[in-house]
DNA sequence: CAGTAATTTCTGAAACAACAGATATTCCTT
DNA sequence: AAGGAATATCTGTTGTTTCAGAAATTACTG
């Protein structure tokens, strides 16, 4: 499989990143590969579109499925497994934002109320700290919950709201601009 | 400086989240130390509380300070660093979530512009796929400006929503369970 | 402008992660 | 059950990261 042009440049930049995101080059290309693929690849293709190990594919395929971040299709007459990424981009951001908490925060929160359960140890400002972060990573993870039970509509509408935010806030303001309110018909301009 | 096994459990577990975190173990261990620390410690001091090396410290520091998470402090009578994290655990988190859309997620965002720039390629479906994953960075970003503007009141206030949120995004319905709307005060029932 | 304390940078060793190629396993076909 | 295609796992090599200790630098003190 041969790669265009804007597939190439996306593909390795992808692979640059990887390290930030916690991943490596490899994997990173792999995902991008798929991301920008009309069609399920095979191990096959991807190895020959990126030009690394059939081996280091299949470690690469193998850890995006333990993110959950591409899915598995089988095509008639063909036993190959074949890759894709969901098409809803929303459903990506789910996931990758599901895995992300699972990996780098639950741990810690599991851990905090566990340095609590062992009760007071008259360390007083440790044991404050600890409580104070715990709140604040249940209050965190509360709204994720909450954002992770709208319908995708719902979310972006929330997320452009834009300047309105800040008026859905205070308290007795509505969203609808036609509300009976003083206030309620304030900030109406969107991009 | 001696660690109540209080402190030292926190700082295990910290410096073995480090890597999940995309940090090193030593950084881990300084950030948790100080997080903890009433007062603010220096170099020398961290050293002997951790028992790693001088230059390990040195490191731990600079990449702190890089990430903007540590604060330096200077005592009277007294020419070395000290080190502290903020009091407010809210500002932890604006600069955690700043850095990590610096490093993480901006230069991505200028890489697909930059990818659109270069104008139509006739590889329809990824020149498509391009545009729809940056039109998402974008709605995310906008939305984390809007919401790196509030007051840490209002933030908690938005997050602490709870169930009321789905409400507040049903247009024409109002935040204030008392204002004139037929269904003004559903949804009150928690998890 | 020495002398010394504090900090940073350099260096090499050890641990770890990434990777290609070879080998083994799985699973389908007949 | 044998053959073969697809995939996964093992093995050794190469590259990267982490770290301590040494050396160098910087910034104060008298």
């Amino acid at each position: 499989m041969r790669l265009t042009p804007l597939q190439q440049e996306f593909v390795l930049h992808f692979g640059e990143m990887g390290s930030r995101w916690g991943i490596n080059r490899t994997v990173g290309q792999i995902y991008a590969l798929l991301f920008l693929s009309e069609q399920p690849l095979n191990a096959e293709q991807i190895t020959t579109a990126l030009g690394v190990s059939r081996s280091n594919t299949s470690m690469g395929l193998k850890e995006l499925q333990a993110w959950s971040l591409v899915r598995l299709r089988h095509l008639p007459d063909d036993r190959r497994d074949h890759f894709t990424t969901p098409d809803d981009l929303w459903e990506i951001v789910r996931t990758l934002v599901a895995e992300r908490k699972k990996r780098e925060i639950d741990p810690t929160l599991t851990k905090l109320r566990e340095l609590e359960m062992q009760g007071p140890r008259g360390d007083n400002y440790a044991e404050s700290r600890i409580a104070e972060l715990r709140e604040l990573i249940e209050t965190m993870t509360g709204f994720y919950e909450e954002m992770e039970k709208l319908e995708t509509e719902r979310l972006v509408q929330l997320m452009t709201l834009g300047s309105r935010l800040r008026g859905v806030l205070e308290t007795g303001r509505s969203l609808n601009p036609f509300a009976k309110s003083k206030k309620g018909r304030a900030a109406s301009k969107g991009k």
